[in-house]
DNA sequence: ATAAACCTTCCAGTATCTGGAAGGTCAAAT
DNA sequence: ATTTGACCTTCCAGATACTGGAAGGTTTAT
């Protein structure tokens, strides 16, 4: 099958999928006499793979991991899950930044009248005049 | 006071000024002699200014647009109102996305036994083995 | 025959820095 | 006076993960 065929099975678009390609985290497929890329089922299984891996956050450098260990039948499974386990811990690291982001940021939007006149306590939290700090 | 100094005073590093410098985010500075940058305290002020803004998360392309409202003695307080809540905004999306994924990679963590055999729940989830969907 | 809808490669751009090379300058120690 | 080390300069490349577009070949349908 063809690459856009590929594309909608996987749910990895064309030209995402050349890209895998190209950095080696999907082998170079067969091709058909006119040069067009030819897959075949196991391959549009290890894009699905890739794009579920992608959807929960983890890195390609990651997936690339994931996919060796799929392909591993001695693995671990404690190799997978210590894995999964940093990937958390990054995301509660990030979700952490965020909410404390949004916490500033609703505070301080609160209280800004959001009027047509200039004094506005963002840009002066912003500003901080750099008195007491 | 040269690009180190201003560098500790407004915790940019000075290769990040010299490329907010590039992308126009800050105006070149004056030059001494030798050719170094030559700060004074009001382009401090700015710098600061930006990290604040950075740190809140503010793209780049926000921070300007936060630099021309600070330095615009007419603006209404509701643009950058507005401005800040579609941050907000986006926080609160990027933070949903994340603690989705956090949840999913959870409930399969807590699924694995992460011992030394091979079957793992989280890679037969990322496989899926296609039958359900 | 021709047009639409594919496919190909290659280059550039997005966002936000960060690292490193090659070389000039400044201040202090010898 | 010289040397050493810590500055500074510019410029180029790399990281992350794609995405867009140009120029051109192929396939399919009308």
């Amino acid at each position: 099958m063809n690459i856009g065929q590929a594309s909608e099975l996987s749910g990895i678009s064309s030209k995402t999928i050349r890209y895998y390609e190209s950095i080696g985290l999907i082998p170079a497929p067969a091709r058909t006499d006119s040069g067009y890329r030819d897959y075949s089922h196991p391959e549009i299984e290890t894009m699905r793979f890739i794009q579920r891996a992608r959807n929960l956050g983890f890195t390609i450098k990651d997936v690339c991991e994931l996919i060796d260990l799929w392909h591993d039948q001695h693995r671990a499974s404690a190799q997978v899950k210590s894995l999964t386990q940093r990937h958390i811990n990054e995301i509660e690291i990030k979700i952490k930044e965020l909410e404390s982001m949004r916490h500033t940021l609703v505070t301080l939007a609160e209280k800004c009248h959001g009027d047509d006149r200039p004094d506005c306590p963002i840009l002066e939290d912003l500003a901080a005049l750099n008195i007491g700090n």
